[in-house]
Formats: structure tokens, C-alpha cells, sequence
DNA sequence: ACCTTGTATTACTGACCTGTAACACCGATG
DNA sequence: CATCGGTGTTACAGGTCAGTAATACAAGGT
């Protein structure tokens, strides 16, 4: 480590100067979703984050509690990015559906080949009681519901079991991306969810 | 634990009185499964097998190993169910893709809602070094590639195409069942896997 | 100066984990 | 009877883990 001795400049490293409770969600994201929720630490958490186990205590009243917020920020950023992508084709939910499809193969390919955050601590978590549960259940039926609504939206036939459709390929693609590799049939995600998206178009 | 002095009758509860090796194998698939991988110890498969650890550590030479090996087991088992279904099929691949797919949802619904024993260890095993990793690659390729061959035997259009399609619905299906729930959109798994094969039928 | 609030440091508990060592036992085979 | 492979039992090493206690430090407001 080097010193930095009157270093008061504000502009470090990104998350760097951010108080330690933002550090240490950020941290335990990456930390969490990268190797697992059951083989990281909460020791080495603090340390990636900067700081302290204790400090990490402070703010968290256990590692599993922890955990439910980590996957509520999860949950939080993948809304974010859904807004974005409705705004910006706002008015045409067809076009808004063509994105949906193209950004989810994008973070397939890109984000390291681990899947939805959400999902993995769910095969993690099997204990029926962890508090991680309820927010991954709630979460993910949310999620099914806005697709069911912009499908709806697109004025396509049987929009819920188009949206389900959807939505189990998604879920076989982030989760296959682990077993079968991400140049498997993930990579084919889009194809398939135009197929199936052009099969529910009424025929003018 | 009640004593049984000279009862010399083979018969027991099943996996009662098969050899150490056999036993621990038969615990530790059900104990992996249900539990997941991480969250099972060593001591508790051995005791559950109605033996010890170091008879466990005779047979495999470490934990990863012994995971591994359930992991084959899991497949020889799948292997042999799909085998059953060719045959009772045999010369009706439609009919076997059917049959199939109300096999695996059966699964689903049935097995406890914890999905595919792979797929879930793939999630758990994240070290891209883990000996089960190899296991895990292999079946489900080799799986998916069957169903690749059943499609094009039954003479669908682009028969690739609709195994991979095929192939992300049951392995989403499997994880959702643990998200959000067995009667979600799993449940709906035949209708959306006859609906796609559909969309791939010639036009006769 | 004082107090408060949040953070750092260090050390510790108690539990659990994988893996091993040493030794007693039991049943079959010669 | 004797030997021997597989098994049971106990104890232990060495590590990691979640979570806590006690104390010191640093900054802001009054």
C-alpha cells in the first residue's frame, strides 16, 4: 500500500470515496455475483471495500441480510436499465421489445458469463427461510409481469403466454451461459425470442 | 438406534445393505440436490449413509470428486429415462419428443422444485477448474445435442434451431421453478414446447 | 475545550469444514 | 488358525467462517 499523504482531492478510484456502506454493496455485488454468494466472506468484503469488518456490521445486521440487499440493488439496476430502454422507445412497445431481447443477449456475452445474479443465489439460498428468497421471488415475478404488459402493450396474441415464453428463454439462456458456454444456444437468444414473438403477431 | 442381533435377511430399506460405496453415493446425490453442494459437509453424507469418513475417503479422494461422480451418476440416470422413452416411442420420434417433454415437466413439478442437478452445481461451482465442471460441460452438450437428433428425426424444420429453442425452455424452466416458483410459468412448459415445435412443422 | 458520531484496529469466540493418523474389529480366504 | 482387505472408531490438524468486544482515532458541531 502507498501512502497518500495530503491527498484531498475528492476524484479517486470511482467507487473509492464513497461513504463505506456503498463501498461495501458495490464491492460485495461484484464479489457476490462473480464467485458466489456461499464462497465469499464477509472478511474479505471489508477488505476489497477499504474497510473493516466491523464497519461492515454496523450497517449490516448479518451476511445474509447483506446478501437481500446486494440482490435488491441488483434488482434496482435492472429496472433502471428497463426505464431507459422504454423512454427511449417510447410509444412503439414492439421496437421496445426488440431492445429488451437485444440488451439481455447483451449482458449474456458480456457480463462475465455468471447469469442473473438473482437466479444463481437462488440455486445458492435453498433454505426456504433465508431472507433472500423473498426479495428474489418478488423481484422475478415483477419482472415476468412488466413483460406480460409490454407484450400486451405490442398487441400481440396471447401476450401472458408470449411473455412466459420469453421469459423461460431468458432464464435457459443466463443459466445454460454456465453449463454449455456462452457461445451455445444463448447466443441465439434473439432468433429465438423474434420466432417466437413473430408466431403471437396477428397476421394483418 | 434399535439393535438387530442376528437378522441375517439381505433385505433392508433399500439402499440399506449395499455395499459403503454405493450408500454414500445414493446420500450424497439426494443431500446435494436438495441442500445444494456447499452447504453439505463430508460428516454428514457419511453419517447419513449409515458408515463414517473415513470409509467416505477410502472411495473418493476428496469432496470435489465425490461431487463429480453424483453429477455422473445424475446423467447415467437421465441417459437411461430418455433410453425408455425411445423405445417405448421407438419409430415415432413426434411421439417421443411428446413424451419427452411431459417428462421433464414431470420432473419439475415432482422433484421437489430444485431443478437440474447440473445446471444448480454449475451455478454453486464457479472455479472454472472444479473437477465436476468437465462432467457438467459434457452431459449437457451431449443432451443437447440428443435432442438435436430427436428433432431432426422427426423431420422438423431447422431442426437445430428448435432443439436450442427447446433446450433454453426446459433449462429455464428448471431454474424458474426455483425463482419463482413451480407454478409459474414452468408449469406452462408442454403447451410452449408443443406451440414452438409447431412453428416448426412443415406445412404438409 | 467538549461531546458525539462514525470509523479503524486488534483480538477473540465458537462453530464448522476438509482431510488424515492410529488402531481396533470382523469376516472371508488360504 | 492365520492373514488380510475392508470397515468402524476416535482423535486430531489446520483452516475458514460469522459475529462480537474493547479500545482508540478522527472530524463536526456546539
Amino acid at each position: 500500500m502507498i501512502a497518500k499523504p495530503a491527498d484531498s482531492e475528492p476524484r479517486e478510484t470511482a467507487t473509492e470515496r464513497l461513504p463505506p456502506r456503498d463501498r461495501i454493496l458495490s464491492v460485495a455485488r461484484d464479489l457476490f455475483y462473480e464467485r458466489g454468494v456461499r464462497a465469499v466472506g464477509v472478511d474479505e468484503i471489508a477488505e476489497a471495500a477499504g474497510t473493516n469488518k466491523m464497519t461492515l456490521y454496523r450497517h449490516f445486521a448479518s451476511k445474509d441480510l447483506l446478501v437481500a440487499e446486494c440482490l435488491r440493488q441488483f434488482a434496482r439496476q435492472a429496472d433502471a436499465e428497463w426505464d431507459r430502454l422504454a423512454t427511449t422507445h417510447a410509444g412503439n412497445p414492439r421496437a421496445e421489445l426488440t431492445a429488451w431481447l437485444a440488451a439481455m443477449t447483451d449482458h449474456i456475452v458480456s457480463a462475465g458469463g455468471r447469469g442473473c445474479a438473482l437466479a444463481n443465489a437462488a440455486v445458492e439460498l435453498a433454505e426456504k427461510d433465508h431472507p433472500a428468497r423473498k426479495v428474489i421471488e418478488e423481484v422475478k415475478r415483477g419482472q415476468r409481469d412488466r413483460l406480460v404488459r409490454l407484450c400486451r402493450s405490442a398487441a400481440l396474441d396471447e401476450p401472458e403466454f408470449l411473455a412466459d415464453e420469453l421469459f423461460l428463454l431468458l432464464e435457459g439462456a443466463r443459466v445454460s451461459a454456465q453449463s454449455v458456454g456462452r457461445d451455445g444456444p444463448a447466443a441465439r437468444l434473439v432468433r429465438m425470442g423474434e420466432a417466437v414473438i413473430a408466431s403471437h403477431t396477428p397476421h394483418a
